[in-house]
DNA sequence: TTTAAAAAACCGACTGGTTGGTATGTTTTT
DNA sequence: AAAAACATACCAACCAGTCGGTTTTTTAAA
């Protein structure tokens, strides 16, 4: 074999293998001794690829965040009105939430981690202000387009991420306790149509 | 000073200076022999009180739970229709967001914590349960008032509290990021008024 | 009230096991 | 032959929890 490609291999089985440990006893109680066993790999390797414990997780973090940024914008192109959009964007929550449940648990690791370690919160970030950027754009779309009400575009857009990171929040502490899936959409549709009745009629 | 003060004091003194180390470092960075020192005593008075670094970690999220309840319950009493009630909780979050602030990122912890062991998740779930049913209550009221839409209680109790869990999560991540107990206002107003705008007029 | 014993609270040195990381050697590719 | 990739034994540091001993408080008998 190639050894860019015996290379690749090792560092992907590595990486797969720490998701799976994170995922499955946390960041802390995952030795990495542990993982290179789960890879099959020897600490050499690990060593090889990989600065260290922390520079392995960073790179799992980047990684996932990249993935969830390329399938959320994929399934954004695909509608005519704002609202339509944000509905099917509500509807692949489904997706996200079953593809890759087990694994996704390590994303609260990520949060914790970042509240005190400023790479690891800056690494969240960006991509956050992305995400917040590309839906704000959206919203302001939908109030010009006159689908949506004249609202500040950026704190809607808060709104929503709040919203939805929320959801897969409760989702991961508690995957069992409800249809999050489901619950995404309602929430969603609750978020555009409005929670309270109006006083007066429309004009 | 009577026994039973000194006891009670000194397991105050290791409760908060818990808070405080695993707000700063994390809980698995925390040792316990760290914790005693910054509380000003010893391994053995640690051990008598708590059975373990577990047994204590929960004991800190039985009482922050136990306080951000009454917290809650005591804003919602003060208002007449629903919808001012629940502005008025949104309004409370100012307080909420600033009075603690360092010591509530471990709640991170918690919830990561909850995604592996049986215990935590059971510590917080009962609690989010009542929550979840007390808003209930409140928007089934609110419907029945007539001041809010026809909506299912239930979905609309878990899109609130996804939405508030959200907006707290990303302060507890990013606290600078934004003026957050702000977002929280704007976002609670949002949910109510609805984000898309009616396409017919009203009856 | 005095006192002695029992109980509760507290102390701190010690330990057995774990772990991230390293140093050195070996295999495979270039 | 050089370099990249990988393997393995090893270590120093750390850490939750223990254990025998000490101080303080309470109890209760004298």
């Amino acid at each position: 074999m190639k050894n860019q490609q015996r290379s690749e291999e090792t560092r992907t089985r590595i990486l797969a293998a720490a998701l799976d440990c994170f995922a499955r006893y946390g960041y802390a109680a995952s030795g990495v001794a542990e993982i290179c066993q789960a890879a099959g790999v020897s600490k050499g390797a690990f060593y090889h690829h990989f600065a260290g414990k922390q520079a392995l997780f960073q790179s799992l973090l980047g990684d996932w965040l990249t993935d969830l940024e390329q399938t959320l914008t994929r399934a954004a192109s695909t509608a005519n009105s704002v609202p339509e959009r944000l509905t099917n964007m509500a509807r692949m929550a489904r997706l996200i939430f079953h593809s890759n449940s087990p694994q996704t648990s390590f994303l609260l690791e990520f949060w914790s981690q970042a509240s005190r370690d400023a790479a690891v919160r800056q690494a969240i970030i960006a991509p956050y202000r992305r995400f917040q950027r590309y839906f704000a754009d959206l919203i302001q779309q939908g109030v010009d387009e006159g689908t949506l009400q004249p609202v500040n575009a950026l704190a809607a857009a808060q709104t929503l991420i709040s919203l939805t990171s929320g959801l897969f929040l409760q989702h991961l502490v508690d995957p069992q306790g409800a249809d999050w899936a489901q619950a995404t959409e309602d929430a969603i549709h609750l978020l555009l149509h409005g929670l309270q009745k109006p006083e007066g009629g429309a004009p």
